[in-house]
DNA sequence: TGTACATCAGTGAACGCGCGTTCACTGATGTAC
DNA sequence: TGTACATCAGTGAACGCGCGTTCACTGATGTAC
């Protein structure tokens, strides 16, 4: 009991294998959640698409909705990420007339119909779930907090003003951004039209926030 | 076969008793929709909270998703129906300080979690289903433009105008409404807070839209 | 280098439960005469 | 008003399928000597 020994190795080569079955399942999970719903979707199908068996899925989460809390931690993380990384390369004046900085901004964190309906998935499942609530709530304010630092920095550098301060004229982009990506999904409209509308609306929305 | 005689009668009262088991369990499929979403909402325990046996259910519905389909087109009606008599109820001259007009119309649709709830999950399910896909953006169509009516009706009174398009506005109006109503939900906010949250989102996005 | 042993990620069969759907029926209500 | 019949909304038992979860196992990989 006292004799304290060389802990049990938890050799690392081993470790990687685990990790990258994770991630093949919970890509699985993303594509899977994504087409049917939480509710429709069966262990079996995302075990299939992952191409393991149930067995492995258990012996790596400990049940679906587990499973599903993980898939929204680490999207929140990647799409963060991929917000941060966009940042770093802006760069160059911003133009009024020229939305695409700012749309390609927001669209880092994934702007194809796949993640718009996880999206929706999982924040339908955060208005039941209360961890998964909290989870986003965060998320959604780290990623507003975020984007408001770009946002100002790259006006700043187009020389323009904002009529509200940065962090509630981001708040506003956001809402019409994720609803115009909810919009060209529910119509279908193709990727040069979503990629119009999108542009579109943005640009409608940063006209009325910045000074004339 | 050429013999027309009278036609089967279908008698109306019981026509209406039979218009009356449909509803009790379209309200209770609205309830169970909105606590476990579509996917994990059972036939039986829809039955249930209606007072049904899922015989019943069978005698009314082809299918679970033909409810639901049927469930989206009356509650587009109702909110639809609700919007424009919070409108014929409109009066008085706008004031800027005082958006309940506005927000209490936004409102009508619904407000409560309940609601924000089942919306999601009928954009959700939107996302995917072709035939309600095409339906959602109908009535999202129709009721941004009656909202538009309305909103450009009582900022005229108030003596205000758009810096936008009414149609546009409306459009961003709604967005910002339907993001706060998320929020709200989504994180969980007392009755009190989420109308005074929800009253100065719509402020702040309206101060944007009207010219100074 | 070679042998014996330990570990443990993933397998696949098994369990039993709850689901969506069907259908022969019942009994309340309406119609004909 | 009374009787015989028709209708059909809703009942409830039954079906069998697919689900989430468990678990004894296997075999690849790593460690000790």
């Amino acid at each position: 009991m006292s004799d304290e020994r060389t802990p049990p190795a938890m050799n690392p080569p081993k470790m990687r294998g685990r990790e990258a079955t994770k991630a093949r399942l919970l890509d699985a999970a993303a594509a899977v959640f994504a087409e049917v719903g939480l509710g429709s979707a069966s262990v079996e199908a995302v075990c299939e698409r992952a191409g393991f068996t149930r067995g492995a899925f258990y012996s790596n989460f400990a049940s679906k909705e587990e499973l599903f809390l993980e898939l929204a931690r680490r999207g929140a993380h990647d799409a963060l990420a991929a917000v941060h990384a966009r940042a770093a390369a802006v760069q160059g004046p911003f133009d009024l007339d020229d939305m695409d900085t700012l749309v390609r901004l927001l669209g880092a964190a994934g702007e194809d119909a796949f993640t718009v309906q996880l999206t929706a998935e999982i924040t339908a499942q955060a208005m039941r779930d209360e961890r998964l609530g909290a989870m986003l709530a965060e998320w959604n304010a780290g990623m507003t907090r975020e984007i408001a630092q770009i946002v100002e920095q790259i006006l700043i550098s187009g020389g323009l003003r904002l009529r509200v301060p940065a962090l509630e004229a981001t708040r506003i982009i956001l809402a019409v951004w994720s609803d115009v990506s909810e919009r060209v999904v529910v119509e279908r409209l193709g990727e040069a039209e979503s990629t119009r509308v999108r542009a579109d609306a943005v640009a409608g929305v940063v006209r009325l926030l910045v000074e004339v």
